[in-house]
DNA sequence: GAGCACTGC
């Protein structure tokens, strides 16, 4: 396979941007230079961009949410959880007039804002990436922090020739032919819904049009699960990995697009990989779905490992066809009858980033904990003000023993020094402590904060100069013989050292400490171990069999999981029954599919479809609860934890957790007058509250759409009592392997495997001697751990296991 | 006696 353009971009070095800013360049056709062969491309109503100078732009210094354009900054400092999606007033089009005014002042903004587009590393490539991928379908794109990639690249696309509807004629199944149009829009993936949705805001007032479906004019939408925001006219789509494999599921050809960026391809989440398995078969199919109108799609990473997607496409390429039509022709045949298009470019673009120094440990360290308490104070000491420090710790644990060590020593500092402000972070910490860190500290006050890897890639605090790295993360790793998933602390790689060590270098140089020696460094992994060889496969592996991939094993997989792995997951969905023996997909496992749900909590909805209405009714409740992390606020004093056994106490239930979480949500669904006060009073957590309403909400929907549920939406009697044996029977369906017995001991022994099990101190169950339990979640972190647990009887698990 | 980080029509 021809290697056509495999090109480096010099660009300008870190600081000097401005310096060697090259000559401003077309973002769309809107300049004097402008190329010839691009002038027809662009449709006359593309919302005028002017150039020019322009008032300088107002970035605001506020906290950016990671993934975002790495110089861009929302108006809005990091939102909570879901910030519009709650009272959702969507889709309501303005009325004209009022659209008109908008469209002026919009007019306005962007003009504002070509200035601060055009100093973007990116913008100076405009022309080379059009031209790579007119020439050819695939795209790699290594763009440095701070290149403006993900803001740029659909902008600079849009406008192509190849990227308007195209009406053309597919076969049926039936052998008729029908008429569609195809493509029009671009897809841009984003690991995280914060970054989708901040992305679409900033790329819509860049281009001067409203958002989403503010106006059915919108050209720039996006989609995130519980919040899709889109217009007839979007050409522009911001959305989650997920929600691609969603829409995916429903239209396997991405007929509405003509382009997909897969954009932060490094995170290498399991959703990623998918949706770049399934982009490469369809670019290296024959598309007869799409009426043969070709896909581009363009892949964009930070890190510069693009050996390996440049392999995992090229392989695509070289294969016979996935499409059994094309086979007879051969590869060769297949890559001159299509040409330049077989091919794939590659490009790099510097980003815009200060230089951070690099101090390493002379020693190896030993208690990390103890060295970064003295590199802070050290630090401190030593460099000027203005300039906060940000440490990277393991987990809550750590953070919170350095933050007591931390202000313990500041208290003895001589006062004439500039004070310290410790500031933990981690994502367990309630949202209103997680704000404290994007506020400004006091004056004469240096701020500390202590994270754990949610600064490395979510969470982005302005202000740092100095990073202090433990070189350390805890990570969860799925152990396919014991089905267990283990959260242990682990180096860290080569490429998530140098993240760390860029927060440093946001703003102004920076310097970062590594708490390891350089020796230690260089034997780091380069990349993070991508999480399809750490996670359980079941639910990928349902998703791929519900589109139809019946050989998982000739997947094209971009890091192939073990065989075994595999083989555990086919065995777990051929238990619940989401597979038949021969392994195809079952009416079962195509209902799952399409459930927001891991395969076996999926199960155990349609078990409970079985048992009754009520029964379903009160595990969906059950569920949603499942479905978000921890929604009793922690108690870690023995004070707190008094006053929540208090607080808590009608809401306790004996039979375990599933029934405890059903009463917490009922209650809080019942309580109409001020549901953030019933949640204060009884110290569960009103933002993962509102999670489990969406859940809930979402999974009724469905439920009505697939007639488990009576189309009206009243509860059938919010005061009859809920079947507790209904209800966990049920959940046995899909946990009769997650079930453990008690032995003479005291200790509890898994039922298949004979392991030992405690149950988790966050269960109400914790300390209790019950026949048997069965449990959600199998954690081995000091010990193995069930996690939301309750009680059984051994003949219904004898029943379950049965089948 | 304890909770890395993300995410889904």
């Amino acid at each position: 396979m021809p290697e056509k353009v495999h090109t480096f971009f010099a660009d300008s070095d870190d600081e000097r941007v401005e310096k060697t800013a090259p000559p401003p360049a077309d973002d769309g056709g809107r300049k004097k230079k402008r190329n010839k062969k691009r002038k027809r491309d662009e449709p006359a109503d593309h919302p005028h961009v002017p150039e020019g100078p322009q008032d300088p732009i107002e970035v605001p210094e506020k906290p950016v949410l990671e993934s975002q354009p790495e110089n861009v900054s929302p108006a809005a400092p990091v939102p909570e959880s879901k910030p519009k999606s709650r009272p959702q007033t969507k889709s309501k089009a303005k009325p004209l007039n009022e659209t008109k005014t908008n469209f002026s002042s919009l007019r306005e903004k962007a003009k504002a804002l070509y200035e601060t587009r055009r100093k973007l590393p990116i913008f100076a490539h405009a022309d080379d990436i059009r031209q790579k991928l007119r020439d050819d379908d695939v795209m790699l794109l290594v763009g440095e922090t701070g290149s403006g990639k993900s803001t740029q690249i659909p902008q600079f696309l849009v406008n192509e020739f190849w990227c308007r509807p195209t009406p053309t004629k597919i076969t049926q199944d039936d052998g008729t032919q029908k008429e569609i149009s195809v493509g029009g829009c671009i897809a841009i993936t984003q690991p995280r819904r914060v970054a989708a949705i901040s992305l679409a805001r900033r790329v819509a007032e860049e281009m001067g049009t409203p958002l989403g479906s503010s106006s059915p004019a919108s050209k720039v939408g996006y989609s995130v699960r519980f919040d899709t925001s889109t217009s007839p006219s979007t050409r522009i789509k911001f959305l989650t990995e997920g929600m691609l494999l969603q829409e995916m599921l429903h239209d396997p050809w991405l007929t509405r697009y003509s382009a997909v960026v897969v954009d932060e391809v490094h995170e290498r989440g399991v959703n990623v990989d998918l949706v770049l398995g399934f982009l490469r078969n369809l670019v290296s199919g024959t598309k007869e779905g799409r009426g043969s109108v070709p896909l581009k799609v363009a892949v964009m990473s930070a890190t510069a490992d693009m050996e390996s997607l440049l392999g995992f496409f090229r392989e695509g390429y070289s294969l016979p066809s996935q499409e059994q039509k094309t086979k007879s022709n051969g590869s060769e045949a297949m890559q001159s009858k299509d040409g330049d298009s077989r091919d794939i470019s590659v490009c790099h673009i510097k980003g815009r980033q200060f230089p951070v120094k690099t101090i390493y440990s002379p020693e190896p360290v030993h208690d990390f904990v103890d060295a970064a308490l003295k590199v802070i104070f050290q630090i401190h000491y030593k460099e000027p003000m203005p300039g906060d420090i940000l440490v990277f710790l393991t987990g809550q644990e750590t953070v919170e023993a350095l933050e007591h060590l931390v202000n313990e020593y500041a208290m003895g500092m001589d006062p004439a020094l500039p004070r310290i402000q410790v500031l933990p972070l981690f994502a367990a910490l309630p949202q209103a402590a997680q704000q404290r860190v994007f506020a400004p500290a006091p004056p004469r006050t240096r701020k500390v904060v202590l994270s754990t890897n949610i600064a490395e890639t979510s969470v982005t605090v302005s202000g740092m100069r100095y990073v202090v790295d433990c070189g350390k993360a805890k990570v969860k790793q799925f152990r396919t013989r014991l089905g267990l998933d283990s959260l242990l602390v682990k180096p860290i790689s080569k490429s998530a050292a140098i993240q760390r060590k860029g927060r440093a270098g946001r703003e102004a140089p920076g310097q970062c400490f590594r708490l390891y020696t350089e020796k230690d460094y260089l034997a780091l992994d380069e990349t993070n171990t991508p999480e399809i060889l750490r996670c359980d496969l079941s639910q990928a592996l349902l998703n791929m069999k519900a589109r139809g991939v019946d050989d998982i094993v000739r997947f094209p997989f971009l890091t192939r999981p073990p065989r075994e792995a595999l083989e555990k997951a086919l065995l777990q969905l051929l238990n619940i029954e989401a597979l038949d023996e021969s392994g195809s997909i079952s009416d079962v496992g195509l209902h799952i599919a399409k459930l927001p749900l891991t395969p076996t909590l999926g199960r155990v909805l349609l078990a409970a479809a079985d048992n009754g209405v009520e029964c379903l009714s009160d595990v969906i409740d059950i569920i949603s609860c499942l479905s978000v992390e921890n929604i009793f606020l922690n108690t870690n004093s023995e004070e707190k934890k008094e006053a929540a056994e208090t607080a808590r106490r009608d809401l306790f239930r004996r039979e375990g957790d599933h029934l405890t979480m059903l009463a917490t949500a009922q209650a809080y669904a019942t309580e109409n007058t001020d549901r953030k006060a019933w949640a204060e009073r009884h110290l569960v957590s009103h933002r993962a509250m509102q999670s489990v309403m969406d859940v809930r909400k979402q999974l009724r929907m469905q439920c009505r759409q697939s007639k488990l549920l009576p189309s009206d939406d009243r509860r059938t009697n919010a005061s009859r009592e809920p079947s507790p044996v209904l209800i966990l029977q049920s959940f046995l369906r899909g946990f009769a392997t997650n079930t453990a017995r008690l032995v003479p001991d005291g200790s509890y022994r898994t039922v298949v495997g004979n392991q030992t099990v405690a149950i988790h101190p966050s269960s109400v169950l914790f300390s209790k001697k019950v026949e048997a339990i069965m449990y959600n979640e199998f954690v081995f972190t000091n010990r193995s751990y069930a996690r939301g647990v309750s009680a059984v009887q051994m003949d219904w698990v004898g029943e379950a296991l049965a089948g």
